[in-house]
DNA sequence: ATAGCCGGTATCCGGGAGGTAACCACCACC
DNA sequence: GGTGGTGGTTACCTCCCGGATACCGGCTAT
């Protein structure tokens, strides 16, 4: 269940403003998805959220968190502070549906960005 | 391929608010949703989206087809303009995924609410 | 004691989303 | 020529999302 996180979600381009789709603000999505694999450390999820500064990752958490898709869990063990996040089984719920737009999305990415292209060419051609 | 709309689609409450999934800007989905029936004119649209001014609506009309999901047909018969909305094959292929996510929601859209009412009750007893 | 890590806050700020209200161009019909 | 319907547009305003930057409190290890 806890598979490895990519060391970097995001290639030069930010995933986001490509789908149309969202979960919650703007990153909830990719938090979903960081979280599938299994629980994550608040720095762990900053690693492959780079681009994301903390305070926009703590809203977002908590905002996934208020609809009952996060959990949050704090310890104090040896070694220091430990807050896990974690899916819900409503979070794990959800995904499963998610997971099928994700697969949608990377199979149409392109015609995605396409029709924005030719969409924007064409009204600048009108306007200015 | 023509169904019927909706009178109404807010029943006193509005469900972008509900549902944490958005597809563009915050009528999108309903959008969207509104065209699976088959095309529809921009006054049909504002039957079942009445609290969505004609502004916003066409905003959301214009970044759906933006992206290639929907495709605004123009032509001047007898009898007066006629604009109508549609989805493109993109589009439809995107509602395929969107309404398992829209099956899950109106499955599980009371345990959302219960999780944010808690939510917010122990943030409110023990904040301010 | 002090340095460092972890998990965040505090503060400021700009831009854009989204709502309100009013107005408008075009055409048909009478 | 006026009236009405259709399909918007324009101006204006407010709120809040999201980013930048800096800072902080608790804990541990040395």
């Amino acid at each position: 269940m806890r598979e490895p996180l990519p060391a970097d979600l995001f290639d030069e381009v930010c995933p986001s403003t490509l789908s149309p789709v969202r979960v919650g603000d703007k990153w909830g999505f990719m938090v979903l998805r960081c979280l599938a694999g299994g629980p994550r450390r608040f720095s762990e999820l900053r690693v492959p959220l780079r681009r994301v500064t903390p305070k926009v990752l703590t809203a977002s958490l908590r905002a996934l968190e208020r609809d009952g898709l996060v959990a949050r869990s704090e310890e104090h063990g040896a070694g220091g502070r430990r807050v896990e996040y974690r899916l819900t089984p409503l979070g794990r719920g959800l995904l499963e549906p998610l997971e099928e737009v994700c697969d949608w999305v990377r199979a149409h990415v392109d015609e995605l960005l396409d029709a924005r292209e030719a969409h924007d060419a064409a009204r600048a051609g009108r306007g200015a």
